[in-house]
DNA sequence: AAGTTTGTACAGAAAAAACTGTACGATATT
DNA sequence: AATATCGTACAGTTTTTTCTGTACAAACTT
């Protein structure tokens, strides 16, 4: 079952599969703003058959223990991994999250949701801010300028309702009733 | 309509409130990938009234040109800027993508498509080759791990599956479908 | 054809990000 | 209570990315 029963030559054989498809998989995950090392730890866990210990990575990573750490919290924050009780351990463990169904619909919530409403908020703040300057010059060149920036803000502000309407079926999962997982 | 008709004081107007939102825009867009003063060069090309040059850029951001260059080169790449032909100048003329749905499905056909092939490819490739290994190894501690190691993989096949469906569904546009511009 | 102008490749400088070792608070063990 | 272990904050170093200036090819002008 576990990998130390393996002797040295299928050993190898492991390995070498492994760390080719989370070479990939690590590479790519900078589409979640995940550094190349942090993505390269994720496919460790990802292969993992035990949850880890920031010692345990550190050891296969040959990399420090304060690497490990921040490379862990990032992938909690976006829900990636999760923190394992075990009994008996004192130490920390850490295992992937192995529904990447819904790691991709957390990471919408979670990132381009706060995305949305930072933006959302500027730009109604300005659209009202405009609505006060216009009101006051009735006669004058900043007019059109005012009137023409106010439109651009309004055409992103229905973008971004649509938006996050998109992300609330990511929420509640909705998403997969309209693009459903078999097919 | 232009700029240069104002006055002083009505200049700072405009450009304080372009600036927030440019600022609040921009640094969002790293969730495209997408540097922060690259992002701010994508602000200010959103508010300007005419398609830029990029020396225009260059004056406006006090970035050296070739920074503008290759910042226009990223934004073309993600189909963020277009490039415009205007009889009368030699020099080339960018605008932003005014279609903020085009620019959000366009980023997903273009750098999550990439990514799911890839991890697809590689993926579809390592469980053969394990099913290579496994028909010789009948009796080994090694034949577990390779199972356990290719159901891990395929649950990844069927989500990068389901994922190749939803860039689809942006591809084509049916996601409008699913989720209305307006509701 | 000679002379301009434009955009980008490239090498080096500046800035940002990732990584490491030390230190220390918090918690568990003796 | 004293000791040991764990995880992370922080400062300094290394690596990577971004930015700049120069140089040059391509295209346009005269």
């Amino acid at each position: 079952m576990s990998l130390n029963e393996l002797d040295e030559n299928q050993l190898e054989i492991v390995q070498k599969l492994r760390k080719r498809v989370i070479e990939v998989i690590g590479r790519n995950m900078d589409l979640y703003g995940i550094s190349h090392s942090t993505g390269h730890l994720y496919g460790l866990l990802f292969f993992a058959d035990h949850p880890m210990t920031l010692d345990d990575m550190g050891r296969e990573m040959a990399m420090s223990k304060t690497s490990m750490s921040t490379g862990v919290r990032n992938l909690l924050d976006l829900h990636m991994v999760n923190k394992v009780w075990e009994k008996g351990s004192r130490k920390d463990l850490y295992e992937v999250e192995y529904d990447w169904y819904q790691t991709f619909t957390d990471f919408f919530v979670i990132k381009w949701r706060k995305a949305v409403e930072s933006n959302l908020l500027i730009l109604r703040k300005s659209v009202k801010e405009i609505d006060k300057l216009i009101a006051d010059e009735q006669q004058s060149p900043i007019r059109d300028v005012l009137i023409r920036d106010k439109e651009k803000m309004q055409e992103s502000i229905k973008y971004y309702i649509w938006l996050d309407r998109l992300i609330d079926t990511m929420e509640d999962g909705t998403i997969f009733d309209l693009v459903p997982r078999e097919e």
